[in-house]
RNA sequence: GGAGGGGUGGCCGAGCGGCUGAAGGCGGCGGUCUUGAAAACCGCUAGGCGCAAGCCUCAUGGGUUCGAAUCCCAUCCCCUCCGCCA
């Protein structure tokens, strides 16, 4: 959600930057209903005002009445009940008890007033927030300017292309003539797009995951977090999932809930409704969990392989921090993705997403490509992105800057480190011989090896 | 699934229908004292909207009332016990 007080402050600034990312969706409604909005707001506070004074000082009378009985005269200090009542002494009569009657139904009659106009307001602002909650994020000033991926940046690469003196199979073929894929069994038991694996391939999925969170723990300082798999409706507004791309999530009507299609949802929303030390940002988590998505309007792309499917594991990273230090954090968050790649040996390249590549939430994106020897082609195994305080206005999520101060919002970051399925085939492309077989690179031997070291211990301050 | 208890400020926890935006404690901040620190003592310390006056917020919505954190109804959430169970 953008920060409503910057759309009334600056709208050009926002309709240009909402055009720019190729949805120029009309601000102006937004507006429009935000100015009737306050208008009645403002028109409610002095009403209420008005009648909270009344009903104060009728209370004083009521208790006066108790006291003395109904026939004493109105005394000095409630004489503003008669202003207020809208009438002297003469015309309401000079008695405790007709000055309170009169005002009771002064006051019953505004209240009956306010009612209306309250539940006006009310609607209004649920209409304005359901607008708001479709606004996307506007583009950091460092986000280069087009309208589609072929205006995004080739920051680096890393690597090189693998050379074959055969023709690369493409993963799908040597996974199914190791016999590590099971295309039509998965389908069998699940329909088009879902897959299992079988024997080495179900162990390099395992390792593969593990090695990548055990990276981001021990070598870059990530906390590992365990989460549900299934998260309220609420979560996936927080990180803009919904409302707007609900038919892209899978959803438990009898629960409303939604597999989610991203850690990135229970990692963020983990400190919801929170307001956080300064001292204990950046908080950085990863968390190795399966991805559901429906893959809406996919239909004909990808159809062969794993690289687009419904069910698919995914090592997510995600840091909560203090605004001036986010594009900071953003570059390193990059790095540690990239480590893992380098680690494999994977030859890959950074994009910088321009405005039009942007997704909803961010509001500066890098993603990591890894190359496909087969495809001839770069594939997406992680998407790195800064949504400043986009998705912490929406989930409530702040810090304390110093003791005592205001708090404000976080800005969350989030990336794959990394996708493991799509890993995984590419880096069965690479390591592919000749008859078919494929090698695996040393550095995830150890997780392919069973054993490795034994966890002895858990307790305080136990490394984990 | 059955029965019950509960949702109040950063946290814990009180709260006769009006003087309660809310006692008390913890935590935090500032000060006194001290060579320094601790302890002790004193003071300050919810969030949102608004230039301000002021208004809103005691899970959410509705109702009763001149007036609701406090009474009634509905919804959501949390917890306990029993049953079932990886």
């Amino acid at each position: 959600m953008l920060d409503p007080a910057l759309l009334r402050r600056s709208p050009d600034l926002v309709r240009q930057a909402l055009a720019e990312r190729g949805d120029p969706t009309a601000l102006d409604p937004i507006l429009a209903l935000d100015e009737r909005h306050r208008n009645l707001l403002a028109a409610i506070d002095q009403a209420r005002a008005e009648r909270n004074a009344l009903s104060k000082l009728l209370g004083q009378a009521h208790g006066l009445l108790a006291k003395e009985g109904p026939d004493e005269p109105l005394p000095e200090k409630l004489h503003p009940l008669l202003a207020l009542v809208g009438g002297s002494a003469a015309r309401v009569g000079p008695t405790l008890a007709s000055v309170i009657e009169a005002g009771g139904s002064v006051v019953r009659e505004r209240g009956e007033q306010m009612r209306v106009q309250e539940q006006e307001e009310r609607q209004l602002a649920q209409e304005l927030h359901r607008h708001l909650l479709r606004l996307p994020n506007l583009p950091h000033s460092s986000v280069p300017r087009g309208a589609d991926a072929s205006a995004n940046v080739v920051v680096r690469e890393w690597g090189r292309k693998p050379q074959f003196e055969f023709a690369p199979r493409p993963h799908w073929e040597l996974g199914e003539g190791l016999g590590i894929f099971d295309f039509e069994r998965g389908a069998k038991l699940a329909g088009a797009r879902f897959y299992a694996l079988k024997g080495a391939g179900a162990r390099l999925e395992r390792a593969l995951g593990d090695f990548m969170v055990d990276i981001h723990v021990r070598e870059h300082g990530y906390t590992e977090l365990w989460i549900p798999h299934l998260v309220r409706r609420e979560m996936m507004e927080g990180t803009g999932q919904l409302p707007k791309f609900e038919e892209d999530a899978y959803r438990i009507e009898s629960d409303d809930l939604f597999l989610v299609p991203t850690a990135e949802v229970p990692l963020t929303n983990f400190h919801g409704d929170e307001i956080l030390d300064a001292a204990q940002l950046p908080l950085k988590y990863v968390a190795l969990s399966p991805c559901f998505r429906r893959e809406a309007g996919a239909a004909g792309r990808d159809t062969k392989g794993i690289l687009r499917v419904h069910q698919f594991d995914k090592v997510e990273l995600v840091k909560l921090a203090t605004p001036a230090t986010s594009y900071d954090e953003l570059e390193s968050l990059v790095h540690d993705a990239e480590a893992v790649l380098q680690r494999l040996g994977l030859h890959y390249r950074v994009l910088l997403l321009c405005t039009g590549d942007l997704g909803f939430a961010p509001a500066k994106t890098y993603d990591l490509e890894a190359w496909s020897p087969a495809q001839q082609r770069y594939i997406e195994v992680s998407s790195c992105s800064n949504c400043e305080a986009f998705q912490a206005r929406r989930a409530n999520i702040k810090f304390r800057p110093a003791p005592g101060a205001k708090a404000e919002h976080v800005h969350t970051l989030n990336g794959s480190g990394l996708a493991v399925g799509r890993t995984m085939a590419l880096l069965l492309e690479h390591y592919q011989q000749a008859d078919g077989s494929v090698n695996i690179p040393e550095a995830l031997q150890p997780y392919t090896a069973t054993g490795g070291a034994p966890l002895t211990a858990i307790g305080p301050g136990a490394r984990a």
